[in-house]
DNA sequence: ACTACTAAATGAATATCATTCATTTAGTAG
DNA sequence: CTACTAAATGAATGATATTCATTTAGTAGT
């Protein structure tokens, strides 16, 4: 059972700012690119929106940028890539700013419904995250930083922190994938006799008429977590 | 942002036993069926322990099976069906033992782990199981009737067993992405200086040196939401 | 034994993708 | 004006799942 290698991508800019001096390139350079990173994401997130990650193809992505889909390996090395420019532009969306100027409490709480909300609407890039080496991922690591602050300034043991973080981001991109399921899920159907623990539980919660209830679900687990958790500081 | 629709699947399987008497069909069968569902779903998860989920194409499975690929859709709808069948079979694996002979703590803690280490051999299938109706999966089914009858049994209230459940089970898939992870997806390397916090909770992390990173966290995770739960016991 | 019926298997398309590559285009530096 | 190069092109290539008209081969009823 060999797992997907995992390999790291490589992305393809060059020096935004072209410095005069020493660091020049030698020979000259086509000023005419029509394409670019942020062009390239900005085009893939406006096709998810519109078509879902269905319509997510190459050829959809460089018809949408007026280009030829073999144009686009020019800047990106393959489909992965250009998942993973997403990934990092979302990660930039999701709130850290309670960090700043709230208790620790709210601020993990604040931070991780914005997360799950925020991943929820694009779960075909959570299997890609989940093993993402955060170099990769500007963004991304920017966002940790700033929680591994919070958690440090609170009190966290250094040595917790990052497995912390790790169960938190676990719980956010499993109940991620929650709001996506169907409002039948539980639906147990022919097999309701046979299973009545779970019919009755099912039927328990149905009766409560919670509008959704998978955040039912993860402020549940959520608030278990930051209580839990919160008993490591010191 | 349209998620995928989620279509329920429609296994194909036929009276197993055909009973004599009044239920027996009006035309014969042709009895020498060389391909059933048990049989496909023992192909697909031999090819999977082989090959891993990219070596799982419905033309290898066919070529393993000695057939010609459109022989299978004689039996399965979609290559999602396949999957379905070995994301049930793999929910048998799961232990749900402890629920009948341990206290609620330990057969919680003891199916949890169980669960994660079965999925974290298969993570492709979490997209699939995480938004799967119940009904299509019977032994996942027979799964919950037994944890939620353990939680009912330890006193939980009806009304938030599934909500624990899930929430569980959120924390359960995506930790299950975490084994996979590659060791060093937390190297900031050249944006180290830029993050101390977080290259110092790395740092701090890995001098512990715990062999399973992945464990820890998961560890740490899973008893915050024993002992939250365990709360809401009557 | 003959016939009708049917599940299941076949083999040949189809359609959709990502990806590769030899070639062309068009800026720029010297 | 020349040399150089990033970037774009268009035409393959190779996987892949899936469809479909047709064939195969059991079985039940007569």
């Amino acid at each position: 059972m060999p797992a997907s290698p995992a390999k790291s991508p490589s992305i393809k800019e060059h020096d935004p700012a072209p410095k005069t001096g020493a660091s020049r390139r030698r020979a000259g350079r086509p000023a005419a690119a029509v394409l670019d990173l942020a062009g390239i994401t900005a085009a893939a997130l406006r096709l998810i929106g519109k078509n879902g990650y269905d319509g997510l193809t190459m050829a959809a992505l460089a018809r949408s940028l007026h280009v030829a889909p073999s144009a686009l390996y020019n800047h990106v090395e393959s489909k992965r890539d250009v998942l993973l420019l997403v990934e990092d532009h979302l990660a930039a969306l999701v709130d850290v700013t309670a960090f700043a100027a709230e208790p620790w409490e709210s601020a993990v709480r604040k931070w991780a419904w914005s997360y799950r909300d925020v991943f929820a609407e694009h779960t075909p890039l959570i299997p890609v995250i989940a093993v993402l080496p955060v170099t990769d991922a500007p963004q991304t690591l920017a966002m940790y930083e700033t929680v591994s602050a919070g958690f440090r300034t609170a009190g966290f043991p250094a040595e917790r922190i990052v497995s912390a973080i790790v169960a938190l981001e676990s719980f956010i991109f499993g109940s991620a994938y929650d709001v996506t399921a169907p409002a039948d899920i539980f639906e147990s159907g022919r097999m309701a006799e046979s299973t009545p623990s779970f019919t009755g539980a099912v039927r328990s919660l149905a009766a409560q008429g919670h509008e959704k209830p998978a955040d039912e679900a993860f402020s549940l687990g959520l608030e278990a977590l930051i209580v839990g958790f919160g008993a490591l500081r010191k």
